[in-house]
DNA sequence: AAAAAATTAGACACACTTGTCTAATTCGTC
DNA sequence: GACGAATTAGACAAGTGTGTCTAATTTTTT
């Protein structure tokens, strides 16, 4: 609604693009807090270090502000995803053990950080009232990142790591275990341990491997084959 | 605050209940869609069809109105969770399909229906700031829950029907696994057809007997031992 | 039918929020 | 130092929501 005056110089833009990025910092923390209805755009610019003015003149409107938001954390939340997923395990030494960094480095970078949370949550409670918010979400986060992993485990099948039916079913299903431990203490707000990110891991690898795993030895938890 | 005084007969006293009820059903639409912040107790007059002074009359101020809201909610969860906890199937025929039967009436009634979304939705919300609101929900629903759910698991596992190293973690992963392919639709407040719940638990209960049935039969799907 | 209790509509004061506006001030560039 | 753009504090109108109150009405009990 409003024109956003573009600086000429690189030395005033970076202030200014610093004063954007602290408002929308805020004004997530904010929206996370106390829901979209609640929020209180004096506090979001008390939070921010900048005066209610100034949060008027970079995003408009309230609702324009949420749209900010959402684009900035949604984007923020696929390029760390599409990064972690850079590292998953393609030719994994120890398979658990490889398997077990991998989900902890989601869950602690993706899943269960700030921008995890917040996009969760404001899903929930904006997700119905504001589908097309979300849009871009949808696409090009978990629509995208889903097959994306189930295409990496479909790799270990074919190189015989693991014995997959339906790729996309075992990625959905991977990501669903490795946050069955941690489902209860993120609704309730809790902060992680490492410790706690790791078990959660372990126990959920260790069913993923139970049900995927290559049938070579009957019950131990070595791991199975094929070194190079 | 308010005293709320008690007709001395049934008549009217089911009436009186009757809009206490319908008050508290419309207050939880109205949080759920709107969140506590945004919700407006005119909107919920309305929606109960009442007066916004009966509103008063009965619950006191909104902060009150939203713990009688939780109060009931979680108390009619966690009824309906043990009543559908008590048809584990304890001697199963055909275990397979005994637990994708017992995994859609658990997401049905309890997980995915009104109540359990509202509460999702409320605890995440609302949850941060004020913990002692939801203090009844996490030890009689999920805390008590989840330990019924493991001793069943630890029956069947001493029964022969299934190999469990932990039981607790074991009845998490499966809840964690019966909900793997509901979550993104219950996130965007899709609804969810009977097919999609009978789909999803197929899957779940497949991959979770490959994890832990018993290692008779190699990979087929077949149900394996111990008639009775 | 009379009395008591519950409900209703409406008005009300009070507080809060949004979004705009203005004048003063700071900041960085020329 | 002078200039222009950005920021600030503060005031402001309009709208909205809460919680209370009163008088009228309905419902239920006696």
């Amino acid at each position: 609604m409003r024109e956003i005056p573009r600086p000429q110089f690189d030395q005033s833009l970076r202030s200014h693009n610093a004063k954007r990025v602290s408002i929308i910092d805020a004004a997530a923390n904010v929206f996370c807090r106390e829901g979209f209805g609640g929020a209180n755009i004096d506090l979001i610019a008390a939070e921010a270090g900048v005066s209610r003015q100034t949060v008027y003149n970079h995003h408009g409107d309230k609702e324009n502000l949420l749209s900010a938001v959402v684009s900035e954390i949604t984007e923020r939340c696929n390029a760390r995803s599409f990064a972690v997923l850079g590292t998953f395990p393609d030719h994994p030494g120890d398979l658990e053990a490889d398997l077990v960094a991998f989900a902890v480095r989601l869950n602690k970078n993706c899943l269960c950080d700030r921008d995890g949370k917040f996009l969760r949550k404001l899903i929930q409670t904006e997700g119905e009232r504001n589908p097309q918010l979300f849009a871009s979400w949808r696409n090009e986060g978990p629509g995208k990142i889903w097959s994306a992993l189930a295409a990496r485990f479909a790799r270990l099948a074919f190189s015989g790591h693991l014995e997959i039916d339906d790729p996309d079913a075992a990625a959905r299903q991977f990501l669903a275990l490795i946050n069955a431990d941690l489902q209860l203490p993120m609704l309730l707000g809790e902060p992680l341990g490492e410790d706690q990110l790791k078990a959660s891991a372990t126990s959920a690898v260790r069913t993923f491997l139970r049900a995927f795993g290559r049938r070579v030895a009957a019950s131990s938890s070595d791991a199975p084959a094929i070194p190079a």
